[in-house]
RNA sequence: GCCCUGGUGGUGUAGCCCGGUCCAGCAUCGGCGGCUGUCGCCCGCCGGACGCGGGUUCAAAUCCCGCCCAGGGCGCCA
């Protein structure tokens, strides 16, 4: 079934775009334009024929009333079916019936290709599909308009990002995706055949960044890092990005303000630059007040025991007790002040307290949206926290000889970019916000 | 890795608990035909499904076992 009558392609030629469907507006009253995009809908009366064109702008419609188009265009109609790619060349006239007041009066047709049908899902999304079968076809869930405004979202995000963190004099640099040792302890690493030798992928640019502060002062990156988790959450993917800086001469509360200022920034950027996408996903994202909230690890730890979740200290917050946390701080806060124990060996302990270090999460209601603190800047310190959580030194001496050749006290922080975009696009599903997630179940498309 | 739930046309679902009324219903979808203002068009006709394998039974979408797949939760997540 399916697939209709063979249909002769045509070529695009010489024909070049001279309006947006979206863009068609009544003002352009009788004038000649050529669109492309890909067939929405359509609907035929008999002797009036129309069908919905859609592109990267919107949608405009396409009238066809016999008579009034050449009779090859009116015949050619018909073989037109949900998501062929065309052309149209046309004029545009006002038409209070039309949708948004205009169409397009075709004279002359172009089909550019075909779809196989049944499609695997409805692009229009009136018959809703599950996120798998929605993942497996991506690029036809992509053309939802929901699936398609959290990207055009992303790529706002992505920018003024870029945009803050510039200003604010941090350059942005890349560090290696492929690594040599697995002996940072922690996030289990993909293993890799680097030519004769196992190399890994990269979980973090964590050393890489701090070393390039001694050089840079400022950096930041946005890059894919991997983990070899096997969780199985809808907030956990195994190829993710992060969006890291490292700064020098600055410790944790520096850069706690860089870090809402960003947030903040970003937020703004999204209200202002993508209504109509948040329309789209009716989603409402307010401005966070600076400063945020700042609660300590100890009075995290207080307000669960009022709500009945133990959590016995020096312990990270397990899933359980993160939502209930978030049950009573909806927005974005911080928790500081964390056990030394509960974080990587470079987060400097406090030099009064250190049972307790320099640390801090960005939350955002229940969801861990960041994580960073002040570094150990000291080699025999460093070393000394390596062996404390069972690491051997030996195999960090790349990393750890960079601190003879001057390094200054420094801080910084790593926030998952999939993680804050499901904060703005109020989405709960990791996968909604990745354009082809890598799950531990999941490897292609 | 552990626990729970589920798998019915292309998509989304009803039916399953309590076996027969199910040659499996609904919506969407696809095909053909009709209609000159549709816009989630409308009307008529037609098409397409019980995840795989085994078992129980006169009889299995429905009960049992194994496998595969998916969703949710937990753990893990320097």
């Amino acid at each position: 079934m399916g697939g209709g009558s063979f249909v002769e392609l045509d070529q695009q030629g010489s024909w070049r775009r001279t309006a947006y469907a979206g863009e068609v507006n009544a003002d352009q009253e009788g004038s000649e334009v050529i669109v492309f995009g890909w067939v929405q809908d359509v609907r035929d009366l008999g002797g009036i024929k129309f069908f919905v064109l859609r592109d990267r702008s919107g949608s405009v419609q396409v009238t066809l009333p016999r008579g009034k188009v050449p009779e090859e265009v009116f015949e050619k109609f018909d073989k037109l079916q949900k998501e062929f790619v065309v052309g149209v060349k046309g004029v545009v006239r006002r038409m209070e019936k039309a949708p948004r007041g205009v169409e397009i009066i075709p004279n002359e047709l172009r089909i550019l290709n075909v779809t196989k049908h049944p499609l695997p899902l409805d692009p229009t999304g009136r018959t809703p599909a599950d996120i798998d079968t929605r993942l497996n076809a991506r690029i036809l869930d992509l053309r939802r308009p929901e699936s398609n405004a959290i990207f055009r979202i992303a790529h706002v995000v992505l920018q003024s990002i870029r945009a803050f963190l510039s200003q604010k004099g941090f350059i942005e640099v890349q560090t290696p995706k492929i690594i040599a040792s697995a002996t940072e302890g922690g996030a289990a690493l993909f293993p890799i055949a680097y030519f004769d030798r196992e190399a890994f992928l990269a979980q973090s640019p964590q050393l890489y960044k701090e070393q390039l502060i001694a050089a840079f002062e400022k950096v930041f990156e946005i890059g894919p890092f991997f983990r070899a988790e096997e969780s199985h959450t809808n907030r956990h993917i195994n190829e993710f990005i992060s969006v890291d800086i490292e700064e020098a001469f600055a410790d944790a509360k520096d850069v706690m303000r860089t870090l809402e200022e960003l947030v903040q920034h970003v937020v703004k950027e999204v209200n202002e630059k993508c209504k109509a996408e948040l329309n789209t996903l009716k989603q409402e994202i307010p401005v966070p007040e600076l400063p945020l909230m700042r609660i300590t690890y100890d009075e995290a730890l207080e307000i669960l025991r009022k709500k009945g979740v133990e959590v016995s200290w020096g312990e990270d917050i397990p899933t359980p007790g993160l939502r209930a946390l978030g049950q009573e701080l909806p927005g974005f806060y911080f928790i500081v002040d964390w056990p030394t124990a509960t974080r990587p060996f470079y987060i400097k302990p406090y030099e009064d307290r250190p049972h307790l270090c320099e640390s801090f999460d960005l939350m955002h209601s229940w969801i861990e949206l960041a994580s960073g603190g002040t570094r150990i800047h000291q080699r025999e310190e460093l070393e000394k926290r390596l062996v404390e959580q069972g690491l051997n030194p030996a195999s960090f001496e790349f990393h750890l000889k960079v601190f003879e050749y001057g390094m200054p006290p420094h801080a910084g922080w790593g926030l998952g970019l999939a993680r804050l975009l499901m904060a703005i696009t109020g989405r709960d599903n990791i996968r909604e916000v990745v354009l082809f997630p890598r799950d531990r179940f999941r490897l292609t498309p």
